[in-house]
RNA sequence: GUUCCCAUCGUCUAGUGGCCUAGGACACCUCCCUUUCACGGAGGAUACACGAGUUCGAAUCUCGUUGGGAACGCCA
């Protein structure tokens, strides 16, 4: 079985002069959260060893990668904070760095020579296999149980032999010749440890297509080992093809890099993460107001844990304190109860002016009404700002909340009735508004509210749940909510008084 | 099916042979604060998948079983 046996990458540590890491998107879609978590990684480990952070682009299918899904992702890493030393620029999107080109696209002439290399050494071949065999192949080998890879017939051809097939107009691709490699690969997992590969786990694969563009596991090994890449850090799925990369790189002579896979994000059914679950976009977050510290401070708490145990922290303290031994090897759910709660804290830590400049942007896109010219009066925002923080989780929270200052939205809710109902109600609400009609500014002060308050307990002989909660329902349509003392200042006395009017007109 | 990976409260995790009658966080429950809803504070319940070994001693090491996951493409 293992004659052989060698250690393939633990000697090597020694090649590399400086820490180098990348995270390589294909642009096929959105930044996805188990991306942006193996970006996260990256970037820690780059930045605690005073090495380099590399944006790659693997776009080599063509079919499926867009510039649109680039700039998305682009756009996502950029709002996470997790700056790149190279790769493509932020804002132009050109290439950025020493080992320019980082789209692999751009970099087909690389993957040429390469397989050209390979193809004259004998350690790659020409296949001719059509579609149909294969597909022929692999079901007998389904019926039989056998499970064998696909043996091409052209294995054994010489390179002569094959291009003249080739000039007779005939296409093929190239396939990664693994028959004579028969012996174990091991692997030593910066997070796993030891991962023994057995030779024959893979049969012979593809590195170039038909049409000449190379495959992931090719372009991968190609880029790295050229852009210099010290360390490997992703996600567990790419574990057997860790297999391929290392024949690879072995037939090319190329320096191994450290690998270290990352336990997978999971879905509550302990499945991989997918959209059909809920959002998984970067963008989903940003979108429904998630700070990108939560986002980062959750993300490395799923697979990472902080030394001293904390949990809330920042990113310069993830910085100074990431390690990989602290990387847990087994895969985590994504909770997005914790990651509100999360975003709560530093939600709540936010300096309120700083807040208030968060939300407006929710609050215009929801088109809520604030009273007159509110948006513009300091004062007023801080004030609410300070109201509801302790009531937010994510900004977009904000709607719902300041939805009570809005006119247009004023309706009365039915839970409301059972305090309309009651006999005392209608005197109170009149008082009420007969108190409010009295004030001579805009907006009461919280004293004014009080010493109302105060008066129709008397008047109306009223107290406790009778008193203020049909009070509150004159003010924002329902019996529960936010303080009144609070909320009541905050509020034109025009619009109380219009909404007592209506509350007192059913009840 | 084959190969590989993984296995501590419901969830994220701490734990690297004795500090473990297993610690923290989210969620949950109770109480306090509160004239509601929240916020906040104090408590509580809940986990080492199973079975063998190694050892004076195992959550921790070894093997097996079971369970879960991933990969098996001219996707990445």
């Amino acid at each position: 079985m293992s004659n052989l046996g060698p250690l393939i990458n633990s000697q090597l540590n020694n090649q590399f002069s400086e820490v180098r890491v990348r995270f390589a998107p294909s642009p096929t879609g959105y930044l996805h959260v188990g991306g942006a978590r193996s970006a996260l990684f990256n970037y820690l480990f780059a930045k605690k060893n005073n090495g380099k952070f590399i944006l790659r682009i693997e776009d080599t299918d063509v079919a499926r990668s867009t510039d649109e899904s680039l700039k998305m992702m682009v756009q996502d890493l950029v709002w996470l904070g997790l700056e790149w030393d190279e790769g493509v620029h932020p804002i132009t999107l050109k290439d950025m760095g020493p080992c320019a080109p980082y789209r692999q696209s751009q970099r087909l002439h690389y993957y040429k020579k390469y397989a050209d290399e390979l193809l004259n050494s004998g350690k790659a071949y020409y296949c001719f296999m059509t579609d149909l065999e294969l597909e022929t192949v692999r079901e007998k080998n389904k019926a039989d149980g056998t499970h064998a890879h696909i043996e091409s017939p052209y294995a054994d051809w010489t390179l002569a032999q094959a291009q003249a097939e080739i000039v007779t107009g005939k296409t093929a691709v190239v396939r990664f010749k693994t028959k004579h490699l028969r012996k174990d690969y091991i692997l030593n997992d910066l997070i796993r440890g030891e991962v023994k590969f057995p030779s024959d786990m893979v049969g012979d694969f593809v590195i170039l297509r038909s049409d000449g563009m190379p495959v992931y596991n090719f372009c991968c090994v190609i880029d790295d080992a050229l852009m210099k890449i010290s360390h490997v850090l992703r996600a567990e799925e790419h574990l057997p093809n860790t297999l391929r990369q290392l024949m690879i790189y072995e037939g090319l002579g190329f320096p191994i890099p450290q690998f270290g896979h990352i336990s997978l994000v999971l879905d509550d059914d302990r499945q991989k993460l997918s959209k059909r679950k809920g959002a998984v976009a970067c963008d989903n977050f940003r979108r429904d107001g998630y700070l990108p510290e939560a986002m980062n401070n959750f993300m490395a708490l799923m697979g990472w844990s902080h030394p001293e145990g904390c949990e809330l922290f920042s990113m310069d303290d993830m910085k100074n304190l990431f390690s990989l031994e602290r990387l847990n090897a087994s895969g985590a759910v994504f909770d997005r109860v914790k990651l509100k709660w999360m975003n709560s804290q530093y939600l709540r830590a936010m300096d309120s002016q700083l807040l208030w400049k968060s939300i407006l942007p929710f609050l215009t896109e929801a088109k809520i009404q604030l009273p007159n010219d509110l948006t513009s009066d300091l004062k007023w925002q801080m004030q609410s700002v300070e109201v509801f923080k302790p009531k937010m989780e994510i900004f977009s929270d904000s709607v719902s909340l300041y939805e009570v200052f809005d006119d247009s939205k004023f309706v009365i809710h039915p839970e409301s009735d059972e305090f309309l109902k009651i006999e005392t109600t209608k005197m109170v609400l009149q008082t009420w508004k007969d108190l409010v009609s009295e004030i001579q500014t805009e907006f009461m002060t919280t004293e004014d509210f009080m010493r109302i308050e105060n008066e129709i307990k008397t008047k109306a002989n009223v107290k406790g749940k009778n008193l203020f909660m049909p009070m509150r329902v004159a003010v924002i349509g329902k019996p529960h909510g936010t303080e009144l003392k609070l909320i009541v200042p905050l509020m034109k006395k025009s619009s109380l008084i219009a909404r007592a009017e209506k509350v007192i007109a059913i009840c």
